[in-house]
Parts: C-alpha cells; sequence; structure tokens
DNA sequence: CTAGAACTTGGAGTGCACTCCAGGTCAAAC
DNA sequence: GTTTGACCTGGAGTGCACTCCAAGTTCTAG
C-alpha cells in the first residue's frame, strides 16, 4: 500500500508470513528451503527476523517451476549451488535446464500415451455399461 | 510364445520372480502390492509359493498405468476393491476412471506451461551467454 | 509499558511408496 | 541326504519433502 522510499534500493521487504502468501509456499518449507541452500540467507531484521526481498519472489517462482516439472531438491541445490556463484556458471546453469527440460517433454510424452491408454479402458467400461445407458452427463 | 493346453485354462503360472520381469516391479513390491489390495490374493504351489496367471500381468500394466499418471495407491486401492466386487461396479470404476483422466489432463496441461515458462528461461540464459557462442550443439 | 501475535531455532514426527532383512520353508541338483 | 537357491512371513528401515513442536525472542497495537 505505499512505495519504495528514495534512499534505500529495497522497495519494501516482506515478512516470512507474507512470502508465504505470495509464494504460495508455508513459512515452514521458507525455511526448510533456505537451509536446504535453495534460497540464500535472507537479509535479517534488527530482531534477527527475515525479511525477504521483492526479487527473492521470483527466485521462489522459478523453484516452484522446477518442482512442479518434477525436479527433486537434490537438483535444485545443484542449479542454486551454481546461481549462487555467480556470471561464470551460466553455461551449466543451461546445460543443466536443457536437460531438465528434455526430461520434461519425455514425461509428457508418457502422460499422454498413458493417457490414450486410459481413454480406451474408459471406452471399454462405457461400452460394458449398455449402450445407451447414461448414468452421467459428462 | 506357446498356447494354453486343453484341460486347464492356466496357460503357465509365472513365479514370483518371472512375474517381476515382465511388469518392472521387484517381487517385494509385487508382495506389497497384494498387501494392500491392489492385487488380489494370488494363487500358491503346493509349497505355498505365489503362482500367478498370465491374466495378472494385465492387470499390474493397467496400476503402473495408474502410478505413472500419478495416482496414489489409496486410489488405486479404491479401484482394486471396486473391481473385486464385480460387474455391479463396472458404473464406479468408470467414474473414477474419468475422474483421474480428467486431472490427467490438468497435469498435463500445467506441465505444459511450465515447459513454456522453462524455455523462455532457457533463451534467456542462451542470449546471456553472447549472441554467438555454442557451447552445446543442442 | 504490556499483551498478544509473529517470529526464531533445533530437532522430532509424518506420509508415502517402497526396500531390506532375519529366520524359516520348500524344491531340485548333486 | 545335504547343499543351493528361490521363495515365504512379519516387521524394521529408507529417502523424500515437508510439517510440527517447544521454548524462547521480537514486533506491534493500545
Amino acid at each position: 500500500m505505499n512505495s519504495e522510499d528514495a534512499f534505500s534500493q529495497q522497495p519494501e521487504p516482506l515478512t516470512i508470513a507474507r512470502m508465504a502468501e505470495r509464494t504460495g509456499l508455508s513459512a515452514d518449507t521458507l525455511r526448510y528451503y533456505e537451509k536446504a541452500g535453495l534460497i540464500e540467507p535472507i537479509g535479517r531484521s534488527a530482531g534477527n527476523q527475515r525479511r525477504y526481498a521483492v526479487t527473492d519472489v521470483d527466485w521462489v517462482e522459478f523453484l516452484l517451476r522446477l518442482r512442479t516439472t518434477g525436479m527433486s531438491i537434490v537438483y535444485m541445490q545443484r542449479f542454486a549451488r551454481l546461481r549462487a556463484v555467480g556470471d561464470a556458471t551460466v553455461a551449466d546453469r543451461l546445460a543443466l535446464l536443457r536437460e531438465h527440460r528434455s526430461e520434461l517433454d519425455e514425461r509428457i510424452r508418457t502422460l499422454r500415451e498413458n493417457a490414450d491408454a486410459l481413454d480406451r479402458k474408459i471406452d471399454h467400461y462405457e461400452r460394458l455399461l449398455s449402450p445407451q445407458q447414461e448414468t452421467d452427463h459428462a
């Protein structure tokens, strides 16, 4: 509800609760990810409470994308470690991402094949339920 | 590679090791699935060893399809229980399958969206790696 | 200044889907 | 008849990704 002030570059840091709201992760999971090295050490308030930068949201959203597409935490750690090193690791990160991307294609392909097989099974059950019985208006 | 003989309807039962080979599940997992009620109690030899019927392979392959498409064991149990009851449950099984099928579509859709986002990230990294550097001939 | 909500930590607990193990039985090979 | 190997059971252990908890500290509203 307010804009960033003029002398600091942090627009407005988020508490862990707000970060949880924005990302959909629980506060516990955010701490767990940080401890696991998926998120780099978050800045703290005077009283030692985490204050997330708005840019951290983007990173967490990227992690969530990797998670959703089936990447394990071990692999995300690998990626996060490379990222923490800096620009020199861009090629490595690219390679990692390309590999994951192609596994993802394979996964989607497999799912589609299985979906087709399920469709055939569904057809089979529909035929079993006598030609014009309509149990369900789907 | 051969046909069933004329007096028994069992073409040739499989030991658990052969069943494991055919389905790709371990013997332990086959026992686990049976104990969990995913596979109905398998007939035994005189010496109490499991003898799988060839038709059991089809059922396990169906279970594997459900598993691959993300169905939990709890839901597979539900399906297996209905199946064990018999023909009266075909409509219920159909409903269960349809629901799973639509969740699967949703899942595939999500994966595709995330795949697209990953492609954009990959493009970004490729542009970072200077216009004509080729680290990788992919 | 104080009450209560939100935060901190380290560590224990959970749910899922296996996977492994010990100790025993059974069948075939020598 | 004994060795070898496949099989049996019940139950413990594993790895993953959280999730919860207790005990203490900090922040914020009144």
